[in-house]
DNA sequence: ATGTTC
């Protein structure tokens, strides 16, 4: 089994050992030298600022984007974003790049939750106009949306409808299902569907675990939040986007639940134990992977992009169910809630730079594409894709747009969210969930979650510092700000 | 992230 480490350094507190060498490149871009170690095909770059930097270096994941840059076919740079941490091999917050055919693609560099995502829809309310409803609204809509470990939704697909799904992701639901409007899907990262899905590639225990999943929120850091736009710092993208100051809108965070995780357990098990049939040495276990051309490379890349399309329409179920409460409170018109952007941090996409084809590997990671990309919404395509940068809990989020600048410095990548600097662990060793939870309602923050013990992990203490994070990206050209908002109340598993 | 160790 491929669920445990081999590199031997990993084993050891990251403190302990001298850090390496680090060249600034760029303003808030460092990069590690493939003559650090011997088996680097190219350099690290991490985006950072003298700030951040030594929080990167607490744990392991600076040495996990050096093991990456070891993967067969990687071009360019292994990319760590601001948020960066340790993860499932490859750190959250890691871009990384591989030349197609023959180059990798690794489970761990998507990973367990496949096409977990944000989506961002806007209201036509004033906050000022529904303050006293705010409690009211959290407390229907945390009935409304089943959330915490394991549990289902009053909805269940299967058979026929379950591959549809899978294969036409938000679209089948809107097609099908009546859930969302054919608008909905223009303002979803690829149309709500990634084109290379294939449902029989999708294992029997993965459909079981997904069949009464979609419109769930699952738990960890997935949360649904009523939010006030607070702040705008470009008035032009703003408007565009239609983020006004003091308008009441709705982020949803979730992601492919069960069968997502288990589509990335099935194929990281094929793939440890072929790996060494096509001759790949990895640093680490957990860095395991086929060639993007092999059977087992292109069976993955179908059951991802399936388990990336249920994510898809996992979204837009919640939002319909969100959709459905507001209606009910504030009416038709005034309730209207509308789709300002969907898109994922945790997929490997097929795409282009320099002219050669790419599998571009984001976990924690958003795509961020410029203005002027074809992949960007026609209304937005000037200012550049719509990208959502969730604080922790009861912290502020950011709407910021991609750049130009961006494709060639991070794959057309940046952040995505704050980033853990604590484990669950360390989490809920520090704070317990009931004091978590008398803080964040002394700060006017309604808060309905199903486990206290789940709350403390999320505690603001156990993430890194979002507005630095943000200022990385804005200071390395990898995004550009738009908008903060501000959290009202917040639903979590 | 996850029917939180098939």
């Amino acid at each position: 089994m491929a669920t445990r480490s081999t590199s031997s350094s990993t084993s050891e507190p990251a403190s302990t050992r001298p850090p390496p060498p680090f060249v600034e490149v760029a303003p808030s871009v460092y990069e590690i030298p493939t003559s650090y170690r011997s088996d680097m095909r190219v350099p690290a770059r991490i985006f950072a600022s003298p700030e951040t930097l030594p929080g990167l270096l607490a744990d392991h994941s600076v040495e996990q984007l050096v093991n990456v840059t070891t993967l067969p076919g990687i071009v360019g740079a292994a990319c760590g974003m601001p948020d960066m941490h340790e993860g499932y091999g490859f750190p959250v917050g890691g871009v990384a790049a591989t030349a197609l055919p023959d180059g990798v693609i690794s489970p761990g560099g998507i990973g367990f939750d496949i096409n977990c995502g944000v989506r961002l829809l806007v209201s036509n309310l004033e906050h000022k106009a529904i303050a006293a409803r705010v409690e009211g609204l959290v407390h229907e809509l945390s009935r409304s949306v089943p959330s915490g470990a394991g549990r289902g939704g009053r909805w269940s697909f299967a058979g026929k409808k379950l591959d549809r799904i899978l294969e036409g992701g938000a679209g089948a639901l809107v097609r099908e299902h009546e859930v969302g409007t054919a608008s909905d899907l223009e303002a979803i990262e690829s149309g709500g569907a990634l084109e290379g899905a294939d449902a029989s590639a999708v294992s029997e225990r993965a459909r079981q675990r997904g069949a009464d999943q979609l419109g769930t929120l699952g738990s960890g850091n997935h949360f649904l939040e009523v939010q006030v736009v607070d702040e705008v710092f470009d008035e032009g993208a703003a408007g565009r986007l239609g983020l006004v100051v003091g308008r009441v809108a709705v982020l949803v965070h979730s992601g492919s639940r069960g069968l997502g995780h288990q589509v990335c357990t099935d194929h990281v098990r094929l793939m440890d134990g072929v790996m060494q049939r096509y001759g790949i040495h990895v640093p680490d276990r957990q860095l395991a992977c086929a060639p993007l051309s092999s059977p087992e490379g292109q069976q993955y890349f179908a059951a991802m992009c399936a388990a990336a399309n249920f994510g898809f329409a996992n979204r837009q179920l919640i939002a319909h169910l969100v959709r459905d409460v507001f209606r009910r409170m504030f009416g038709e018109r005034d309730g209207f809630l509308r789709l300002i952007y969907d898109v994922g941090h945790n997929t490997a996409k097929i795409e282009k730079y320099e002219g050669k084809k790419v599998c571009v590997h984001r976990k924690g990671a958003t795509r961020a594409f410029g203005p002027g990309s074809r992949d960007v919404p026609a209304a937005y395509r000037d200012i550049g894709q719509p990208v959502f940068i969730p604080g922790s809990m009861g912290t502020s989020s950011f709407v910021c747009v991609g750049t130009e600048h961006g494709s060639e410095a991070s794959f057309g990548s940046t952040c995505h969210g704050a980033g853990r600097q604590m484990s669950r662990t360390a989490a809920k060793k520090k704070v317990t969930g009931q004091a978590l939870r008398k803080e964040l309602e002394g700060r006017g923050i309604v808060i309905r979650c199903a486990s206290n013990a789940e709350l403390a992990e999320e505690a603001p203490a156990a993430y890194k510092d979002v507005d630095r994070v943000v200022d990385v990206v804005a200071a390395a050209g990898i995004a550009r700000k738009v908008a903060r908002l501000r959290p009202l109340g917040v639903v979590k598993g």
